[in-house]
DNA sequence: CGTAGCCA
DNA sequence: TGGCTACGG
């Protein structure tokens, strides 16, 4: 769950942040040299992908139907995310997540154990067996982790189970400098002390409000995934006020979150007037009070905090809050704060003692760069897959191809080897427009079935086909666009395209025009704003013309000189089909 | 007593 | 959204 309050808490500092994902991992790689490694909070991602029916009734899944739309979203995005060759990976709750949590509400708020018990007990656990008891193990693992288990194992995808809970974890990750971005939606990500986080993944322009019916209508969706980018240490920096992880965990116990209900009388408003306080620093106070597992404080230390902190406000609420609340705050303030053991979970929550780092190995196939694909039984996936009946997907072996081919497409043309003209080409560059005003100059790639699973031995038919873009999708039957700044300029893919754009169009007319800056960027700058096209009620994503180059030209535009070299080149790659 | 502001 | 409360005319 978390404190949905910390979004509105952060919006004004989070406008301009919203980007195409594709963007952001473009921007990443240009400025570290390296693609962005990403944990994901499972839980979120499963509840998108939508295997998680309702609230109420949590042991009741999904039926099979929406089970196969699950199954199809949650592939999608595998697909999205091996395609783009960033690092990531899933981290999923374990078995540890603090009892009161799972079930706040059903058995009251004040069962619970100590804090150190259970701490003690989950460590001496894995020096006894070397890891927590897993939910698989105790036959506790639900229908569809099972499903969503059994296709990362496949892929070869390799994934966290935490020990108590998967955004704990992934702050962890962050923290430790293991991954750079944690992508999650709970604000319990920030709390637990994760400094950059994407969130709120999904295809929707602009984020999303407090509970989803947002005044402003939701932006029109293309399929491209946005993320809103997160830096705390960023945000601190252009403002004066303190977002730290621990202001904002104190505006979580005051607002109440999953541990506690709220002090009574604090909403929002004042909730972060109190977090943001410099000189009684009430939240760095708090933080001291917890911080350290081995002295933790006295139960009246504890009370003599909230206390003070009452107080306070009791003494200064028109300068805090520009109102008298003396009446409000009279006697009975002390209710609502969490217990001394639910806040020792959120300064100290159950991690892996020694993370197994072996997630990282470069043998799976989540890690940039990894094309080992080769040993996959993708025979056994897909009999698993057909099981579902996946909606949507009319033509399934096209469907499973293509997705299962596409993720690698980019990580081949990064091996930058000779025989990546064999299966593949570029054959079209343009710049694609993502929510209306994100520029991403992208190139066409098309290839043919580069995995031997998917090489059909039926020789692409003679098609009597009289144009010549026919013939050659016929045999490079699927294509792919991937940002032009993902790919090194001397790439011989990129080469090949360039010598071919050359010798097709010397390109006279950019020669007559000023031959100085009237850049792509300037073009798109001043065509392409959204002011001045506020009710565009076409689509988000738009071929810009001028830039357009089109390697396969329609008959009617056919001409037959300027197609003979590509014939030639076309001759020469279908020699040999044999890929790596 | 009407209203603004914030909590629920 | 409604309801409560402090504020100021």
């Amino acid at each position: 769950m978390g404190v949905p309050q910390i979004w509105e808490l952060l919006r004004p500092l989070l406008v301009d942040k919203r980007v195409p994902l594709k963007k952001f991992v473009v921007d990443f790689k240009t400025g570290h040299g390296r693609p962005p490694r990403i944990a994901i909070d499972g839980y979120s991602w499963i509840f998108e992908c939508g295997f998680v029916l309702s609230q109420d009734t949590p042991k009741k899944y999904a039926s099979h139907g929406t089970m196969a739309k699950a199954v199809l979203n949650f592939i999608h995005r595998l697909k999205e995310f091996l395609a783009l060759d960033v690092t990531f990976m899933l981290v999923f709750d374990g078995n540890m997540k603090p009892s009161f949590k799972k079930n706040f509400d059903s058995h009251g708020a004040s069962l619970e154990n100590d804090y150190l018990k259970t701490w003690n007990a989950h460590i001496r656990c894995h020096e006894q067996l070397g890891h927590c008891l897993k939910l698989s193990s105790i036959g506790e693992e639900s229908d569809f982790m099972q499903v969503i288990k059994r296709i990362l194992d496949s892929m070869r995808i390799s994934y966290v189970e935490a020990c108590g809970e998967g955004e704990a974890q992934c702050a962890w990750l962050q923290c430790q400098g293991y991954v750079d971005y944690v992508l999650s939606n709970d604000s319990d990500t920030l709390v637990f002390g994760c400094g950059r986080m994407l969130r709120n993944c999904s295809k929707f322009t602009s984020d999303i409000g407090v509970s989803g019916n947002s005044p402003q209508a939701k932006q029109a969706s293309s399929r491209e995934l946005f993320v809103t980018v997160i830096d705390l240490n960023e945000l601190q920096a252009c403002t004066a006020d303190r977002y730290n992880w621990w202001s904002l965990l104190f505006f979580s116990v005051i607002l109440g979150a999953d541990y506690n209900h709220g002090v009574k009388g604090m909403g929002k408003t004042k909730a972060a007037k109190l977090a943001q306080l410099r000189d009684p620093d009430f939240a760095l106070q708090f933080r001291r009070l917890f911080g350290d597992l081995k002295n933790t404080c006295r139960d009246s230390d504890y009370e003599h905090f909230q206390e003070k902190v009452i107080q306070y406000c009791r003494a200064n609420s028109v300068e805090l809050f520009g109102r008298n609340y003396r009446a409000m705050l009279g006697e009975v303030s002390l209710e609502g704060w969490p217990s001394k053991t639910a806040v020792m979970y959120y300064f100290h929550p159950v991690l892996i003692p020694a993370m197994d780092l072996s997630v990282f190995d470069k043998a799976n196939l989540n890690i940039n760069g990894n094309v080992n694909y080769q040993s996959l039984d993708f025979k056994k996936l897909k009999e698993f897959l057909v099981t579902f009946k996946l909606p949507a997907v009319a033509n399934f072996d096209g469907w499973y191809a293509e997705t299962m081919q596409e993720p690698f497409v980019l990580r081949h043309i990064l091996t930058n080897r000779e025989q990546l003209t064999d299966y593949m080409q570029v054959t079209e560059e343009k710049t694609l427009i993502l929510g209306g005003k994100f520029t991403l100059p992208c190139l066409k790639v098309r290839y043919r079935p580069y995995i031997s699973f998917f090489i059909t031995n039926q020789s692409p038919r003679k098609s009597q086909s009289p144009t010549k873009r026919k013939r050659s999708e016929n045999e490079y039957k699927y294509s792919l666009w991937i940002p032009q700044d993902l790919i090194p300029p001397n790439n011989v893919l990129l080469q090949r395209w360039n010598r071919t754009k050359n010798t097709k169009s010397p390109s006279p007319k950019k020669q007559k025009f000023s031959p100085q800056k009237n850049t792509l960027d300037d073009f798109l700058r001043k065509h392409t704003s959204p002011i001045k096209t506020p009710l565009s009620t076409h689509r988000s994503e738009v071929v810009l013309e001028p830039v357009k180059k089109k390697l396969f030209v329609d008959e009617a535009e056919c001409n037959d000189s300027e197609d003979d070299s590509l014939i030639i080149l076309g001759e020469v790659q279908l020699k040999d089909n044999k890929p790596s």
